[in-house]
DNA sequence: TTGACATGTCGGCAATCTCCGACATATCTT
DNA sequence: AAGATATGTCGGAGATTGCCGACATGTCAA
């Protein structure tokens, strides 16, 4: 499944989104019990998860009444393609920082 | 310099900045030359060029009448920490499906 | 079957985003 | 000094986002 780049990045734009793909990686969790962790009404949290479906970031499993959901982290992987190249510029950065410092000793 | 994750992330949001930051790894350029690689008016891309800078991915150096434009890529390593968690749930995945590829052979 | 429970979706409101044309500012050229 | 050039910012229009209360749907328990 190919998700738009777009949408990735769109979904991760959002701190409650980020948090709860955070949460996630702990473990599948039902939807009310992370509607629980935020401050926030069931419905917000219910379109934050909506988003993130969008994105494939996560996906869930019906079990009885409630819902459980689970990360599917393989679209992070597109992000982590996108960010490979500019790598280097900040290992740079920080290296000349690091020297920097050596000579202040 | 610390800048507020949401900034980044938000900063990240958008494809037109996106490619901006991509653009800007082969060097500096200035904002009427940016402004040209895409589809739209200066004054757009003068503002995308705004909120990189709020994020602090890019800066600016004032040259005569123009201004150059330069990466700055540190931010980015906070989006590197905060994916880092989420890479073995992706490779493991991409694990399975190798193992899945294997056996079909 | 009835009532309680877990969840998704809808309608609407306020805030934010994206874009543009118009204008302001600063710098170069003549 | 005057005009051309490069750029930033402002005001406003239209689209999107984020949020909520209310309602709809589906499942379990008595």
């Amino acid at each position: 499944m190919v998700v738009p780049e777009d949408d990735v990045f769109l979904a991760l734009a959002n701190p409650v989104r980020r948090r709860l793909l955070q949460l996630l990686t702990q473990g599948p969790r039902t939807a009310g019990d992370l509607a629980d962790q935020f401050d926030l009404s069931r419905p917000a949290v219910a379109e934050h998860l909506q988003v993130l479906r969008r994105a494939a970031l996560v996906h869930d499993e019906p079990r009885g009444r409630q819902r459980h959901y689970h990360l599917t982290a393989e679209p992070l992987a597109q992000v982590g393609d996108w960010l490979h190249p500019f790598e280097r510029f900040w290992r740079e950065r920080l290296r000349s920082l690091a020297d920097v410092a050596e000579e202040d000793q």
